[in-house]
DNA sequence: TGAATAACTGAACGCCCGTTCAAAACCAAG
DNA sequence: CTTGGTTTTGAACGGGCGTTCAGTTATTCA
């Protein structure tokens, strides 16, 4: 056996990953061909191969891979009190989605672009983290912390709100990350109040 | 002259409209080939050329229409309270975005379709709306009505909240139009108070 | 160094794209 | 019923698409 370590597929295949990461976002999965991908890596389009079955794959991977992420890194709040465990969701949300922009918008823009297999696991993930905060929710309404009259409504609601941070804020601006959660938290925590 | 009247262009050209609205709705701009709306209508594909000058331009017009549409739409609140006016523009971005569900989810996602000129366009009509919003905070917040750090961040904010129901909200769910808009007023109204 | 395998090229496959345009079909007015 | 403008067809243009694959190049192990 031969080129097991040092092989250029170490290398090669995280930068189609990238490639069609940025691609994508940039121009949508539709407008971006594989030709393209292959020239922002410097490779024929035949050699892109080697690295994703076809480029329906390559967007299910991104989109899994980025959700994946998402449902590891969010940390786990129980035992806390409710309002401490939506702040911790809420200053998460808005951290961890803004060192990610890419992969953000092409988990909200691209999901008509999977097949109905990859959209649905795809949606299971996305429903896996909107239940850890509608837990949070229902938890806080249970101990009367928070008047909600609609747990899943109240939890898209503020999804929806925090994750519209991606489309304007950029940390040249002048507002620092810290600002945005402050002032998101700021309203979240009203929003769900008394 | 002949044909002045009941001529087929009066049909044909809103029907094409129909169509890319539609179809671009559905599955993309850029997924949509100019054949699959020409089929759509019935029609061949060089026949669309006698109501829009290239994809773009169709694109473009469906977005404009669209923002020019909501602006003309938009309740003029002035002389309201701050709170009064507020709540005006809550229900009313929801009824009038709950209406054209597909026109709302291209003036959204396909922005990054439009030319430079045409995106230009589009965004200073956009940003016009959020003026609408924004001026009715900062006079809440002048007159002690509300209380929010930075009305800009506010806007976006709300926007992004209330625009995200289209993305799940059909008439026939368990909730009516009623139901979701009484919930999202009852957030906002304590995500802008004190 | 030679053999084996991984990585990549370059050409080809069949197909669809946006757009143009001469010719045909259609329709209402005179 | 002719006339003349309107609308549509149908074919063509040049080009790009996703994907495949035989052949070439590059790299590592023995």
């Amino acid at each position: 056996m031969a080129r097991t370590a040092g092989s250029h597929s170490d290398i090669t295949g995280p930068r189609v990953r990238d490639a069609a990461l940025r691609l994508f976002a940039r121009h949508g999965y539709a407008a971006v061909s594989m030709r393209q991908i292959a020239a922002e890596v410097g490779v024929q389009a035949g050699a892109l191969y080697n690295y994703t079955a076809d480029k329906q794959s390559l967007l299910f991977e991104l989109m899994r891979n980025h959700m994946l992420d998402l449902l590891t890194a969010l940390p786990d709040t129980r035992g806390g009190a409710p309002l401490t465990r939506l702040e911790t969701f809420v200053r998460f949300h808005i951290a961890f989605h803004h060192e990610r922009p890419d992969a953000v918008f092409i988990a909200y823009m691209e999901l008509r672009n999977l097949t109905p297999d990859n959209f649905a696991e795809i949606e299971r993930l996305r429903r896996q983290y909107e239940d850890a905060l509608e837990k949070v929710l229902r938890d806080g309404v249970a101990t009367s912390s928070f008047q909600l009259a609609d747990t899943k409504i109240s939890t898209l609601a503020l999804i929806a709100m925090l994750t519209g941070i991606t489309t304007w804020f950029r940390s040249e601006g002048r507002l620092s990350l810290q600002d945005v959660q402050d002032q998101y938290w700021s309203m979240v925590r009203k929003s769900v109040g008394c």
